[in-house]
DNA sequence: TTCAAACAGGACCAAATCGGTCCTGAATCG
DNA sequence: CGATTCAGGACCGATTTGGTCCTGTTTGAA
C-alpha cells in the first residue's frame, strides 16, 4: 500500500520541470542533482514518463527533457501509472478473471471503492497545483489541501 | 498500491466467522477448507487477529477462533491494519522524520490525503456491511458497487 | 568529421517483501 | 496420558523494489 521510490521521484522530477518555466529544457543531471535522486535511477524514470508522452527528450549537447504539456494538464496521475503501471488494489480489479471466493465476492466493491477514492485524489491534483501549495518549510503546515479546483480534467 | 493476500484472507476469515453467528467457535481447518486459503497462511493470520483482539482463541479440542465483537463493531480497516501494519501511503506518514525534499514537501499533502482517502473507505465498512452486501449474483445491491454478477465460478 | 554531451535501453544486482510451508511447543479436553 | 487445536518461529522460493552499469544512438559544435 505505498507509492514507490520510483513514483514519488517521478513526480518530484516533473514538478522541477515545472517549476523551471514551461517549455524548458533541463537535463537530468540538474534534476538529479537538486531534488536529490539518484541519476541512474531519474534517467531510467524519466524514459517511462517519456514514453507516456509528458516529457519530450533530446538527446546531444543542450539536450535534456522539458514537459511536453501544461503543467495544470498534467495529473499526478498520470505521472505515477505512467511509472507503475495502472493501479489495481487487487488482482480482481485488473484482470477480467474472476474473483475466486465463494459466491460473489463481497471485497471486491470495496476494493474498488478505495481504488476509486485514491485515483480520485491523484487525478485531481497537476503539476500546477503542487507548485502551488508548497509550504514555507517552516510554518506549522497550514492546511494540507493541495487544491482542487481543477474543473473539467478528463481523468484518464 | 495494493491489499495484500493476507489481508484479504484475513477479511475473508472473519466474514466466515460472523456468518456463522457470532460467538460461534470455528477452526481455522473449516475456514480454510471453506473459504479456499491455505490453512498454515491462514493460521498466521488469524494470530495477528487475536493478538489485535479482533478474534479469541481457544486450544484443545472443541477450540477454535471465534469473533471477539460484534460483526458491526470490526471494520475492514481494523482487519487490514491488524494484518499488515498500518496503511502509510509514504515514508513520510508513518515516522516523525523530516521529508528530504526541497523546502517543505509538496508531496506529503496529496498522499496524505489519498491516505485519508483510503482509511476512510476502509473504516467505514465492518464485516455486518459485508455480509449485507453479499451479491446474490443478480439482484442490484444498493449502497456498494455492485459488481459483476459473479457467474459460474470454477473449482481451484 | 569527429568528438563529447546527453538520452535510450537492457543486463544485472542486492535487499526487502510476499506468499507461503513446516516444525516444535504449549494449552486444553476427555 | 494423548489427541486436538492454536502459538510462534524458522525457513523458503518468487517477485518487486530500488538501484547501478554498460553499450548504444542521437545531436550539436569544434
Amino acid at each position: 500500500m505505498q507509492v514507490t521510490r520510483a513514483g514519488e521521484y517521478g513526480v518530484l522530477g516533473l514538478l522541477h520541470l515545472a517549476r523551471r518555466g514551461a517549455g524548458q529544457v533541463v537535463m537530468i543531471d540538474e534534476v538529479s542533482r537538486e531534488e536529490r535522486i539518484p541519476k541512474s535511477f531519474l534517467a531510467k524514470i524519466f524514459q517511462s514518463l517519456a514514453r507516456a508522452g509528458l516529457v519530450r527528450s533530446n538527446r546531444g549537447i543542450g539536450g535534456g527533457f522539458a514537459l511536453a504539456k501544461e503543467p495544470a494538464e498534467i495529473t499526478t496521475l498520470d505521472v505515477i501509472e505512467a511509472i507503475e503501471g495502472p493501479i489495481a488494489f487487487q488482482r480482481c480489479l485488473e484482470a477480467p478473471t474472476e474473483c475466486p471466493h465463494t459466491g460473489g465476492c463481497p471485497l471486491c466493491g470495496l476494493f474498488e471503492q478505495a481504488q476509486t477514492q485514491v485515483r480520485d485524489v491523484f487525478s485531481r491534483t497537476t503539476l500546477a497545483d503542487l507548485m502551488k501549495s508548497r509550504v514555507p518549510a517552516a510554518a506549522p503546515a497550514t492546511s494540507l489541501k493541495p487544491r482542487a479546483p481543477t474543473p473539467a480534467r478528463a481523468a484518464v
